[in-house]
DNA sequence: GATGAATGAGCTTTCATTCAT
DNA sequence: CATGAATGAAAGCTCATTCAT
C-alpha cells in the first residue's frame, strides 16, 4: 500500500476533498459514486486512491477537516475570553458560521456523515472529542466562577451540543431559508438559561 | 401489486418488524439485506414484499409503529397533567422509557433512522410531526401559565429534542452502561432551567 | 398432477383465457403476471393451474382457440365455393375479421405470441398447421383450373400468409386507426397478382 | 454514467455484441442473463456496462448494426440498377445473404428481435425504416416506368416485406436445413407477379 | 373444486477498488 | 504521479408455482 501521509498539502487533495462535500452533500453518501466525486474533482478515478485510503477515509477526512477549523478558531479566540458567557456565545458562532457558509458542507455534517458503520463511528467520536472538550472546559469555566450551576458535565455538555446540532439540522433540512447567524443569540440564551443558577 | 393494507396485525407483519429493528439496529440500514432480515424473521425473502412495499417502507413502518407508540403513551397520560413542568417530564419519561428498553431499538431511531435519503426524510418528517407538536404545547402551556420565558418556540422545541436526541445517542454509542431512566431528572431540569424565567 | 383435460368448456377456463388476451394483449406476456390474469378473471391464483399446466399453457391454449375458431370458419364456408380467388378473399377475410374485432386479440397473435420459447414455437407450428394446409389446398385449387402458376407450394403459402400477417402487424403497431376490412380486397388482389399467370 | 459513445470500435463492444447475437439467438432475450453473454464475451458483468447502457440497448445495437449493414450494402449497389425487377432482387439478395451467412443472427432476427416492449418497438420501428424507404423508392420506381400497377404503396410494401420475412423465418424455423439463397429468384418472382401489371 | 399465502430462484444493475500502462 | 478500463461481488425485487386449508 502505497504511502498517504503529507499529501495533504496537494492541491488534489483539496481539490477532492471539495468535491466530496459537494458531491457528497447534495447527493448523499449511498449516492456519490467515487467516480462521481473524481469528476467534480477534475481527476482520474484511481487518483482518489492516491490520496485516501478509500471511500470512509474522504467522509472522515472532510470531518476532520471542518471539525478542526472549527476548533482551531475556537482555542485560537478563546484565550482572550473570560466570561463564560462569552464563550459560549463564541462556541456557537464559529460552528453556525462555519455550517451557515456552505450548505453543502451542512448537509454532510449534520445529514449525511450520520451514514457511517460502527468503525467509522468511534472514529468521528475521537475527532469531535477536542470539540466536546472545550466545551467542557467552558461549562467548569461557569461552574468556577459561581455563574452556572454545578451540574452534571456530561448532561450540560448534551445539552449544548444538542441544541446547536438539532438547530442546524433543522435550518438546513426546512431549506437554509434564513440566516442561521440570527439564531446565534436566542440559543446561547436558552442555553445559558439552562446552565446558570436561577 | 397484492394487497399489503390490513395485513399489520398478522403474526409475520410484526416478525419481519422486529427482525428489521433487530438486524438494522446492529448492522445498520445499508448493511441489512433483505435476506438477513427475512431469515432472522424466519420467512422467505419474497414474504416480506407481502407486507412492505419495499425496504424503505420497513424503516418508514418501524418509525410509525416507535413514534406512534411514544405520541400514544404520552397523548394517555398528558391531559392529566397541568404543570407544565411534570409535562415534560412525561415527555423526557416516555422517551428514555422506549428507547431504554431496547438497544436495537435505539440504535435504529437514533443512528441508523439518519441513513435516508431525501423522499424519506420527508416522510420521518411527517412521522415526526405529532411528537413536535405535544412539545409545542407543552412550551405554550408554560409559556401562559406564566412559568417560562416566552421563547421562540420553535428555538425552545429544537433545545428540548436535540438535549434528549444527544443525551439517547450518547447513552447508545457508549454502549448502553448506565441506565437511561437515572439522567430524566438532570436532564428535565436542565431543559426547565433554560425555559424558566429567572 | 391434477387432470386438466375436459375441463375446457367450464366458464373459469373461459374467464381466465379471455383475462389472458386482455392483460397479456395490453401489457405483453412478461409484464403480465398470473395473479393480473387471475384478478381480471374474478379467480384466485391458484385456481389458474386448475385449468392451465402452467403460463405457457395459456399462451398455447389461446392461439390453439383463435386459430380454431378461423380454421373452423373458413373450413365451414369453403366447401362452397370454387373460385381459388374467391377462396382466397375468404381465407383474408375470416383472418381480418377475427383479428380486426380486437385489438386485445391481435396484439397477442402477432405481437406477444412471438415471446416463447423453442419448445413452444414446436406446438405452435402445429397448431398452424392446419391454417397452412387451408392455404396449400387454395393454391392447388387454382393450380389444378389453370388460374394460378405452378409456383412452390411453400414460397406461394409464405407469401400469402407473410403477406396477411405483415398487414395485420403494420396495423396493429399503427394503432388500429382504420378499418382493417377495408384492406381485404387490395391485399387479395396483390397477393392473386403474384399468383395469376399474366 | 461514464460515456459510452465512441467505445463502438473496440474489440470488446464488438466481442459483447457477437456473444450477444450467439446467446439471445440461441437462448431467446429472456434466456439470456448479462451473466451468460458476458461469460461468452469473456469478460465482466460489469464490463458489458461500459459499453451498454443496459439490456435493451444490446438488443437495439444488434439490430442497428444488422440492419444498418443490410441498407449500407443496398445503398451501395442501387444507383447503377435502373430496372425495378434488378433492384427489388438486389434486396431480397441483401437480406437473404446477411441472414443465411448466420442462422444465431437469422434466429436473433426473425424470432427473438420480436421479444420487445412497447418502447423498443417503437425504436426498432425507426431504425427499421430506412429499409421501408428504399422498398418505397423501388415501388415507386416500378410505377413511374410502367411496369408495375399502381398499387398501395403500403400494401404493396408489406406484401414485400412480409414475403421476405416470412420466407426466412419459415427457414429458420424448420432448421435451416436448405441454402436460402436458392429461395432469391422465386421469392423475387412471386413478388414481382403480384406487382405487375398483367 | 377453490383459495391465496408463501416460497425462493433468478436477474439486472451499481460501484468501490485494483492495476497495467 | 496519474490514468481509467476492468472487475465481480452484492442486493433489491418479481413472479411462476405449490400446497395446506
Amino acid at each position: 500500500m502505497r504511502e498517504i501521509a503529507q499529501k495533504k498539502n496537494s492541491e488534489k487533495y483539496e481539490a477532492i476533498l471539495s468535491a466530496a462535500v459537494k458531491v457528497i452533500g447534495q447527493a448523499g453518501y449511498h449516492n456519490a459514486p467515487i467516480s462521481k466525486i473524481a469528476r467534480e474533482a477534475g481527476v482520474a478515478d484511481g487518483t482518489v486512491y492516491l490520496y485516501f485510503k478509500n471511500k470512509e477515509d474522504i467522509l472522515i477526512s472532510i470531518l476532520r477537516e471542518t471539525i478542526g477549523t472549527i476548533v482551531d478558531r475556537i482555542q485560537e479566540e478563546l484565550p482572550g475570553v473570560e466570561d463564560p458567557v462569552k464563550a459560549l456565545h463564541l462556541v456557537v458562532t464559529v460552528y453556525f458560521e462555519t455550517l451557515g457558509k456552505s450548505t453543502d458542507l451542512a448537509m454532510f455534517t449534520q445529514v449525511h456523515l450520520r451514514q457511517s458503520n460502527a468503525e467509522m463511528r468511534k472514529q468521528i467520536g475521537e475527532i469531535i472529542r477536542p470539540y466536546y472538550s472545550i466545551i467542557d472546559d467552558i461549562i467548569r469555566m461557569g461552574v468556577d466562577s459561581g455563574e452556572f450551576r454545578d451540574h452534571d458535565l456530561r448532561i450540560a455538555r448534551r445539552m449544548i451540543f444538542g441544541t446547536m446540532d438539532e438547530t442546524v439540522t433543522a435550518w438546513i433540512l426546512t431549506g437554509a431559508k434564513y440566516d442561521l447567524l440570527s439564531l446565534i443569540q436566542p440559543v446561547r440564551d436558552i442555553m445559558i438559561g439552562g446552565l446558570s443558577k436561577k
